[in-house]
DNA sequence: GATAATCGATACGTTGCGTATCGTCAACAG
DNA sequence: CTGTTGACGATACGCAACGTATCGATTATC
């Protein structure tokens, strides 16, 4: 004890066994019948454990939502990288409307908003969490375009990146028709272009 | 009797007094402890109003917000019509950010949208209401645009209209952070133009 | 083989939803 | 003036889901 206390970090986080358990509950449940059937206690049943131990690990069904939307998308959306910034935006989305309209990512996504609005301390961290999301590849997208001068270096960068994917969730998670994979080839023809003749 | 039996249209809705008395209830609950605290029965006990009279005229929580969200928005957001496309979206824009930061409309619509994860009858209705209430004026504007020759005619009126007002939406309800008077004009100008260089 | 962490089961209190019942009150028509 | 109708308030339910508490059993780990 020559050194400052150590605090050690324990594994704030759900044993695997367990966390595949409830997720894949949830996931179940969500595929199914849907966001209003995903409940706790549904989860709790599905899953073959006690709603006691999801309490344990997780504070709420944000929290699960949250953690199963991760789970779902954590690598699946890769940098394209195909020297073309347009091709590159292309297959970007194209992979964002795969993973969120081809998987149960989508409704969780959903399902999460839907369950922040009444939880001000999950809010910020769902959304904090989304913004990072969906930054990590873009944000390289937009990077090297800038620097090889293919867009304008003069705008906004948050400018520039809501433009490009806020039609995107605005179509799947407000709109709730999501893009096709047309649009998503034309939105990004457009957003380089602009609108004006 | 000798005509066709004639199914009267009963007025389906509240009567003006009690629909007042609800909604501003609603909107008092809304402004003051948030989304949260906005339930049935404390519309009920705040608007002096029984729970039964509210079940009598609205078939759920997402109905009473929609209904608010339209109380407020209804003829508030108008064609600036200044001659100048650029210049009408701005103004648009700004018209419709004052509305939605600048009173309890904003935190109705995402209330809304919360809520109708759970119904999926309500879901359809708010989403054809909220589509039909963006497009009403923004569709004259972009149909001047285009008659004018001001934007390109040749491209998807959606992909158009969704480009303009996404991120405005993006910004409200999913990010939280609603865009500021500056980056409506930014965005307008990027909108025109596009981002490549 | 002991200690600690995790778990399942169960019970409980609470909130909010939506329904049912019933007596009251006001408007309005005959 | 009286009867009918429509809206209302009060109250009581039943129900689903949330989140907490308790406690004995199980597993892992040293």
């Amino acid at each position: 004890m020559s050194e400052k206390l150590r605090f050690e970090e324990k594994p704030r986080v759900a044993p695997v066994a367990t966390r595949r358990k409830v997720l894949e509950a949830a996931a179940v449940l969500l595929d199914g019948d849907g966001y209003p059937s995903v409940t706790i206690e549904a989860i709790a049943t599905n899953a073959g454990v006690a709603k006691t131990t999801i309490y344990r690990w997780w504070s709420s069904k944000a929290a699960i939502l949250l953690d199963l939307f991760d789970a779902i998308g954590d690598e699946r959306i890769s940098d394209p990288a195909t020297g073309d910034f347009a091709e590159d935006l292309k297959a970007y989305l194209k992979s964002l409307l795969e993973l969120m309209s081809g998987t149960i990512a989508g409704e969780a996504a959903a399902g999460m908003f839907a369950e922040v609005q009444s939880d001000p301390v999950m809010k910020v961290e769902v959304c904090a969490h989304f913004s990072e999301f969906r930054q990590i590849v873009l944000n390289q997208i937009v990077d090297r375009a800038i620097a090889s001068g293919t867009i304008r270096g003069d705008l906004d960068r948050r400018l520039i990146e809501d433009l490009i994917i806020a039609p995107f969730w605005y179509r799947l998670l407000i709109a709730h028709e999501p893009m096709s994979l047309e649009e998503c080839d034309a939105h990004v023809d457009v957003v380089l272009t602009g609108i004006a003749s």
